[in-house]
DNA sequence: TTTATATATGAACAAATGTTCACGTAAATA
DNA sequence: TATTTACGTGAACATTTGTTCATATATAAA
């Protein structure tokens, strides 16, 4: 009674079908279609358009959240704290590739006060990074940079993984992604360090 | 008669208007509201919502390809010539800010044929950044690496520039950034290369 | 079987949206 | 000045859209 075949169902066409036209583009009509049933029924599954919005992104930058949490908690030293939360990165990414993706192209849909507080917590989340890179400056294990820059870089550069899980463009090997990223993002494309 | 006063406050306007609010939820009546006239008014600017996003869309691109084009046809090494291309990103990305947001923000609002163009036209910009890694990769100026994922990654590290001149988040001096991001992308965030 | 819960229908709604048309007024050009 | 071009109004339009309601059927629990 809690989660049958057709909430799965549901869910993954949704899923499917935003990615494919946008959230504002698709129409409560077009999900009832893809599921070959009327428009009235997909209030039996959600309870409006803005809550399924609110729910997908905020369950995924909460699976962001603690994911960080985790990492700082922890005794390591920044460096392999930034692995850790690379790591996290990418496993969240690759395990929900369209929640990962909803979240990078729709959050500008969500109102007030959801898009305040989505915003609030986005910045929460960079700000720990920030901090963490930082602490790896004054320990000499990273570069002196600005910290705003690296913190809005590292996670851009992270920030469009989920597309190579989402298009013909063959699946990569997280492993391998991971330690291609971890290169890139620590030593740079240059062969001469 | 070309560019009066009125076209480029309008062109301003519509602008922000859309970088605030999302292409999709900017509507015609909130233009012509922001700038104290009437809806029908609208259409002695601009032929359609469509054509407007088209428009800004395919210029911006095409000061993207142009720009990368030169670069090719220099007579420079690959580790020089991607320092041009980063070079030049941040050139068009700090000189149109707005452009640059709409271009990353809303292509997805195009429709058929234009949609397919643009992403035949961004897969052949990366195509040109993807060789040029490989030929980098050859002359062992660039460490060996998946050119596709190494691609995607450069690209993605840079996509964010515009939000830092559209935010209160004080704009950056172009130099520095240019310097910083080089940094990043050539030698990554550890200390000891 | 009876009862409750999950899933489905069809019609209707108010609001919002892009666009057009016929018609004015202001500004620039001849 | 006369005339063309730029800028503006008001009303109306056909669609699209999210949502609701009353009601029906299937499925599972009692």
């Amino acid at each position: 009674m809690k989660n049958s075949a057709k909430k799965e169902r549901f869910f993954a066409v949704v899923l499917k079908l935003i990615h494919r036209k946008g959230f504002k583009a698709t129409t409560m009509r077009d999900i009832a279609q893809e599921l070959n049933f009327e428009v009235a029924n997909v209030y039996n599954y959600i309870p409006s358009k803005q809550a399924l919005l609110e729910t997908y992104i905020f369950d995924t930058q909460n699976e962001f959240h603690d994911a960080m949490e985790l990492i700082l908690e922890s005794s390591y030293a920044p460096d392999e704290k930034l692995r850790h939360v690379i790591s996290s990165y990418i496993r969240i990414t690759t395990k929900r590739p369209y929640e990962q993706a909803l979240l990078v192209n729709e959050w500008r849909n969500l109102k007030e006060p959801g898009l305040q507080r989505f915003l609030e917590r986005r910045k929460a989340y960079e700000n720990k990074l920030m901090w963490l890179l930082e602490d790896g400056m004054e320990q000499q294990l990273f570069k002196s940079a600005d910290p705003k820059i690296a913190t809005q870089t590292i996670l851009a550069s992270l920030r469009w993984l989920h597309n190579s899980y989402l298009q013909d463009d063959a699946p990569k090997n997280p492993i391998e992604l991971e330690k291609q990223l971890l290169t890139f993002i620590f030593n740079g494309v240059s062969e001469n360090g």
